[in-house]
RNA sequence: GCCCGGGUGGCGGAAUUGGUAGACGCGAGGGGCUUAAACCCCCUUGAGCCGCAACGGCUCGCGUGGGUUCGAAUCCCACCCCGGGCACCA
């Protein structure tokens, strides 16, 4: 017997929307919970990624409205961005119009998926009500100094011809297209993430609710190191800053090391003899990839023809030229003390540098750089000294001879936020040759993203090609000015829009910060763990920023992250450039949301990677059908008194109960659906043996309250044939009564040296001698132990009694 | 190289604190229903062995090798393999 799940799922979609079930407001009286999926990039099509993500989100929507909570789960649309742009050059459909489609078709999908939000909330990034106060956050952020335009060497992917902020290179490629991504030097708008990167990593500490590998990855990302830095001067004039960590290795300096893009080196090289080789690096360092710098291995370099002298000893050092230092770390220049580095090593060994040990490595040490601990050695003052004192003693040294000072470094770069593409929000900023840089009025937001037809990209902002949009008058004076021809990163975008949900139609501001004081911060964030450094880091930034400015009540905006695995078929991710996509509609039509959502839920751990079977769809939606038929079979009742069995089933729906709750509010979800097939299953059993129709009724309501957030169609349609009364949806969770969850007999395993040899029916109450005494008695353990000496027994009622013989 | 995860049947995976390894589902095999098939239902299903048989018993088994313990998938040590993150960051 199968069920009708086409019927019943457009049924109660219609339903759940025309009663408005979970849109919700402030509700004081209530407690709240905020719950988030990580709003999607409207492909056009929902993939079963989005299933496992909404349906996870879905069931804590449920779950939680069920046990008292107002719950706000909204839904929006990353539609700003790089994937519209270029589905758009693909399919020669503008990104307005082919955005507009895919929002209508993947809401559909959703929909259909039984996933409830509140739509009222719907918003989405490429519409002016909304980035108009991406712009205004913008200038906010420009008014604090946190926005700022600079030369820098930025990220430059050649295929998508825009920059890319540091985050968005993976590897040396490009995030969206894995091009190799090369060094430009460039002027860019950049917002000071790295002013906040002693919070943003302090209170990662604070987010115990967050999965430990995500805040590793923050951790590194951030990249906090102590060190000090000092200053080196050149022989004849001139001096440059060096930042270390290992400032105890400082008399093991036999050369220096600076960036190619250093400001010293022009100075340096210029009218040398060497300077036409050392022009010669400087330009080939500046085309070598990301991806083969990062390679490591060929430490090349140039010598300057300068020298240095080393604070501590006056040693006279070789000034070199290599692109193994990086300018945006640290000064751009370095020590290099090949002893205690193996980069160093590398390079002194290459270029017949002297090599001096400051460390004394273990007798058996036979390699390069050795970066162990160790006494100081060939160091003067600091010899003999272990690493930490050594450390402090060079560093008040130098502090007191004026030389350096104690510094914190970080691995965290600001944020890159200008693109050169056409598809996201103009940066509201205006160039003046008069005034310079003028912020555009709050009253002129927003800056409407012009129509434009040719939006491939050629390596600047197709925005700079409308005059209309180009041309314009400065704020100030007036005067003829043109406009940023840049856009936002989206990441600008998706770092607020959650502040948004709360206050959505909110014309005269970005939000009334009461609105998301009620509900921020997220009691739930669920979505992919690809954001663990890009999106969920710059939302945590720009949190702190909102907080600084009085718009926020909190300084983390995710209370509760999940990240969930990815979906994998035949081997890799499910995707359609491999051909190994399952859709989900085809499997709407042919299992029905219920099966497929329960397929989910049942598949793995929700954290794991997971295998599709298509298979397990078929199990899923034949276990719903088993439901069904149970539910709306005619049974012969008896009138008789409840009985042992009666009991026994009953305390088996309230151990169900427990588990069930347990499991679902530690994201267990995958014990806790196999908990309801067995109390089912259970259930079928009892109902073929003459059953009570109380017990039958009581235990099936409890099935069907469980089943609401996992299930919500077919159980809602049970709920309503049965005439139990009420919306299930906000019918409460079922509670476990202790009493009857009991267990009244359990069985006693009996071990002798600690293996299973007997096991008997025992009750629960058993006292540990009484549990000993039958152990000892039984038939199967006597054959065991008759003929030797007792050493011991382990009595651990009511589950395990452990004889020891010998 | 450093830092996190993880390794359990043919497969996905269970096994809150050390206490019956393999729940539940898939697949497979057998049987029932059917003219037949599908659906559905029932039984079996870690490996090897003993036994006429039992809803009977033994041995082995959670990546490998040790250890702790009455008892180890679980704790400790060493190693192997897989996945992920970071990485010329001074």
């Amino acid at each position: 017997m199968s069920y009708d799940h086409k019927a019943i799922e457009a049924k109660w979609q219609e339903r759940w929307e025309t009663d408005r079930v979970f849109y919700v407001t402030e509700n004081a009286s209530k407690p709240k919970f905020y719950n988030v999926c990580m709003y999607p990039y409207p492909s056009g099509a929902i993939h079963q990624g989005h299933v496992r993500n909404y349906t996870y989100g879905d069931l804590l929507t449920r779950y939680k409205t069920m046990r008292g909570f107002n719950v706000l789960s909204p839904m929006g649309w990353d539609s700003f961005g790089l994937p519209a742009e270029n589905a758009a050059i693909d399919s020669g459909i503008h990104p307005m119009v082919n955005t507009e489609n895919q929002i209508l078709t993947m809401t559909a999908q959703i929909r259909q998926l039984g996933s409830m939000y509140d739509w009222d909330r719907e918003l989405a990034s490429h519409d002016p009500r909304f980035y108009r106060w991406d712009q205004w956050l913008f200038l906010e952020l420009y008014k604090r100094g946190l926005a700022y335009k600079a030369e820098a060497p930025v990220n430059w992917c050649p295929k998508d011809q825009t920059v890319l902020a540091n985050e968005q290179v993976i590897d040396g490629l490009c995030e969206r297209c894995d091009t190799p991504v090369i060094r430009r030097n460039l002027e860019q708008w950049f917002f000071k993430i790295t002013e906040y990167a002693d919070r943003l990593l302090e209170d990662i500490d604070t987010l115990e609710h967050w999965p430990d590998r995500v805040r590793t990855m923050q951790r590194n990302w951030i990249g906090r190191s102590e060190g000090v830095t000092f200053t080196i001067e050149v022989d004849g004039g001139g001096s440059f800053e060096v930042f270390t960590t290992r400032p105890d290795t400082v008399f093991g300096m036999t050369f220096c090391v600076l960036a190619p893009e250093h400001p010293l080196v022009e100075s340096l090289i210029a009218g040398s003899e060497l300077e036409p080789e050392a022009r010669k690096y400087i330009a080939a360092a500046q085309n070598v990839s990301e991806l083969e710098r990062m390679a490591g291995g060929d430490k090349t370099g140039v010598f300057t023809g300068a020298y240095a002298t080393n604070p501590v000893n006056e040693e006279r050092v070789p000034i070199y030229i290599a692109d193994y230092v990086l300018m945006g770390y640290g000064t751009g220049a370095i020590m290099g003390v090949p002893g205690q580095d193996q980069r160093d090593w590398e390079f002194a060994t290459k270029h017949g540098i002297d090599i001096i040990r400051t460390v004394q490595p273990p007798d058996e040490w036979d390699g390069e750089a050795y970066v162990g601990e160790g006494p100081t050695i060939n160091s003067e003052f600091l010899n003999g000294l272990g690493r930490t004192a050594a450390v402090s003693r060079i560093t008040e040294w130098l502090v007191e001879r004026g030389i350096g000072y104690a510094t914190v470094q970080w691995r965290l770069r600001d944020w890159l936020v200008s693109r050169q593409r056409y598809w996201g929000s103009p940066i509201p900023m205006i160039n003046c040759a008069e005034c310079g840089l003028v912020p555009v009025p709050e009253s002129d937001l927003p800056v409407l993203l012009p129509e434009v037809e040719d939006f491939v990209p050629k390596g600047r902002s197709p925005l700079a090609d409308v005059e209309d949009f180009v041309n314009t008058t400065c704020p100030q004076c007036a005067g003829p000015a043109t406009r940023e021809t840049d856009t936002l990163d989206t990441f600008v975008d998706s770092s607020w829009y959650y502040f948004r949900y709360a206050d959505v139609d909110n014309e005269d501001r970005i939000f009334d910060p009461a609105k998301p004081a009620y509900w921020m911060p997220l009691d739930q964030y669920i979505g992919g763990i690809e954001h663990a450094v890009l999106h969920l880091l710059y939302a945590r930034f720009i949190t702190k920023v909102l907080y600084d400015m009085g718009m926020s009540s909190v300084e983390e905006p995710f209370a509760r992250l999940f990240t969930q695995g990815m979906i994998t078929f035949k081997g890799s991710k499910m995707s359609k450039s491999k051909g190994n996509v399952v859709d989900p509609v085809d499997l709407f039509a042919s299992h029905g949301a219920d099966a497929l959502r329960l397929y989910h839920l049942f598949m793995g751990p929700p954290t794991d990677d997971a295998a599709w079977s298509g298979s397990g769809v078929d199990g899923t939606r034949r276990f719903l059908d088993r439901v069904w038929k149970l539910a709306t079979t005619v049974h012969e009742y008896s009138d008789r008194e409840p009985d042992a069995s009666d009991r026994e089933l009953i305390g088996l729906a309230h151990r169900t109960v427990r588990k069930v709750t347990e499991d679902i509010d530690r994201f267990h979800f995958n014990t806790a659906v196999p908990a309801l097939m067995v109390l089912s299953n259970e259930l079928s059993d009892y109902v073929s043996r003459a059953p009570r129709e109380e017990t039958v009724e009581e235990v099936l309501r409890m099935v069907l309250l469980m089943l609401s957030p996992m299930t919500p169609h077919i159980a809602h349609e049970l709920w309503e044939m049965k005439g139990y009364g009420g919306m299930l949806a906000t019918e409460s969770w079922p509670t476990s009564d202790e009493e009857l969850a009991r267990e009244e007999m359990v069985t006693l395993v009996v071990q002798v040296n600690g293996r299973v040899r007997d096991r008997i029916e025992v009750s629960a109450e058993i006292t540990a001698r009484e549990a000993e005494e039958l152990a000892l008695s039984s038939e199967k353990i006597r054959g065991w132990t008759d003929d030797e000496e007792i050493l011991k027994v382990i009595s651990r009622p009511p589950n395990l009694v452990n004889v020891v013989v010998g």
